[in-house]
RNA sequence: GAUUCGGUAGCUCAGCUGGUAGAGCACAACACUUUUAAUGUUGGGGUCCUGGGUUCGAAUCCCAGCCGGAUCACCA
């Protein structure tokens, strides 16, 4: 395990040393008790005061070392715990009351450092600068760090020498959050977000369900899986590239409505919006349509944008964001004539193949009509659509589980939310006529025929399901991460998951 | 996948038109009993991402590769 112990730069070199200096004096760099915490940094610093200080003299936390000012035979360091930094102010003849100064002067003042785990004893106090420190008269070293960890430094707001580096924030997420408080609250936030949503659904009486995240068919969306292998039953699986179906079959069973935080992967392309898994809430609700969904998806997102920012406000780069309800409603041929003036109502896939070439919008001879029109938005529309909007109805293609639209012939009841130019739902009324449902499925197995990658498998227990019969029902997914990465202000996804998927490093 | 920018000490970075590597913090030593980017003095620390090439000589120029970011393409 040692092997690589001639890679070790001199500052890793010595604390190894220290390591075993400490064991010689017969500390425990390491040990097993529990250490009886009862106050934090932030309840301290939030609560301390002249009329609060009786309560404050035996307090007792723990947390890591992040600076160290030594003065000679008293000095003040700066811990760490899971609510903030503290100040302690730690004197010679306190920590060692009798002839052996080891305590101090060597342990102390020489084998600790920063990024090592200690406990501390003491009572609250005010310096003369006015920081609300503790004067410790007892010190327990809780686990010795042996690798250096980045010094960031900080004076009046300002920062000094912040860790920046993507690659060591996201493959050493660890130090990222030890040095950068910041990142620590983003993701303190995701789950305020995710809570609140639980909470907005729970009030409803919805039921939170967990389905296969191994499938025998992977189904529910257009997108390329990836495929593992099951030894005892010999058989291939995929991961999950999303859990409609089975959501649907749960609305079968009798639930009327039901969610789940889906942790998809698909394999494909990685970029600023874009993770191989990445998490999407979706929820089905029987007896409700379309329409009843833009309505609940604009409170649900006007809830818990305000829960979590105490304002529906939100910024985006220059732009600013309102997640207040109602939300800007318009379908997609609208939105097309709005932003390049054509009118593709009643066009034919020709026509609207010449249209494409007249907006220079680029589209493959393979394409079929719904595909050039989802191109048309993709290209001329989505950008323009900076606040909450839903672009409705869509061309049937592009849908093989949508019910079709109850009064527009080659359309679906279908929305999808944009925000800030970037889809976040898509919903519909969903399809529960069983053999429109078979005809659309064998549609797609076509397309897989001709070597479309991403068309969808003819699942028939899913089919079996909806022949017992399903009730109307209105469905979503809403992608999570990039909602979490609107509301918390972050402009890439691997800011928003803790372990963003990473090349694999080399170590040799 | 394409284009582009980057990779130098534990961290943040400098290093020009090629001449054998530098700062601040961190680390080590000494001093200092209310400091706070503590301070003062002294010192140690480098596979300049990897491999080739050009050259008397490469961190620097050229080629290939690895890793990361951004933009684009595909997608949520």
């Amino acid at each position: 395990m040692e092997t690589k112990i001639h890679h070790l730069s001199e500052q890793e070199l010595i604390r190894r040393e220290k390591l075993q200096e400490l064991k010689k004096l017969g500390i425990d760099p390491y040990p097993a008790p529990l250490y009886p915490v009862n106050e934090n940094a932030a309840n301290i610093k939030a609560h301390f005061t002249e009329e609060t200080k009786e309560k404050y003299q035996n307090v007792c936390l723990a947390g890591r070392l992040m600076s160290m000012r030594d003065m000679g035979k008293a000095g003040f360091a700066v811990i760490q715990d899971s609510t903030g930094r503290i100040q302690l102010y730690i004197r010679r003849d306190d920590i060692c009351p009798v002839e052996d100064k080891t305590m101090y002067n060597t342990v102390w003042k020489k084998l600790l450092d920063i990024g090592d785990i200690i406990g501390v004893k003491g009572f609250v106090f005010i310096t003369k600068t006015g920081e609300i420190s503790i004067h410790v008269h007892e010190y327990t070293l809780l686990s010795k760090s042996l690798r250096p960890l980045p010094v960031v430094k900080e004076k009046e707001g300002e920062t000094f020498d912040a860790v920046t580096d993507p690659e060591f924030r996201y493959r050493q997420r660890y130090a990222d959050l030890i040095i950068n408080p910041e990142v620590k609250n983003t993701f303190v936030k995701i789950t305020q977000i995710k809570n609140s949503i639980r909470e907005f659904l729970n009030n409803q009486h919805a039921l939170e369900v967990d389905t296969p995240v191994l499938q025998s068919i992977p189904g529910g969306a257009a997108a390329r899986p990836f495929i593992t292998h099951h030894n005892a039953l010999d058989i291939p699986l995929y991961l999950r590239i999303a859990n409609e179906l089975y959501l649907k079959r749960l609305i079968v069973g009798g639930f009327d409505w039901v969610y789940e935080f889906s942790r998809n992967f698909r394999n494909e392309g990685m970029d600023r919006t874009h993770n191989p898994e990445f998490t999407i809430l979706e929820f089905y609700v029987a007896y409700k349509d379309y329409w009843w969904m833009m309505e609940t998806t604009e409170q649900l997102l006007e809830s818990v944008a305000s829960k979590v920012n105490n304002t529906t406000l939100v910024k985006a780069g220059e732009k600013e964001i309102d997640f207040k309800a109602p939300y800007k409603r318009i379908s997609i041929y609208d939105a097309i004539k709005e932003h390049t003036g054509v009118d593709l109502n009643d066009r034919n896939e020709e026509e609207i193949r010449e249209i494409c070439r007249q907006l220079h919008v680029d589209v493959e001879a393979n394409m079929g009509k719904g595909k050039m029109i989802d191109e048309i938005f993709g290209e001329k529309c989505e950008h323009h659509f900076v606040q909450p909007t839903f672009i409705t109805d869509y061309p049937v293609e592009m849908s093989p589980l949508t019910k079709k639209h109850r009064s527009k012939a080659g359309l679906v009841e279908r929305f999808e939310l944009i925000i800030n130019g970037k889809e976040v739902a898509n919903a519909y009324s969903e399809l529960n006529d069983p053999i429109d449902q078979r005809e659309r499925f064998e549609e797609q197995h076509k397309l897989m025929e001709r070597g479309d990658d991403e068309a969808m498998y003819i699942d028939e227990d899913f089919l079996r399901a909806l022949e017992y019969g399903m009730p109307t029902t209105s469905g979503i997914g809403i992608g999570i991460d990039r909602l979490c990465m609107l509301l918390t202000g972050q402009a890439s996804i691997q800011d928003v998951l803790f372990f963003p998927q990473m090349r694999p490093e080399k170590h040799d």
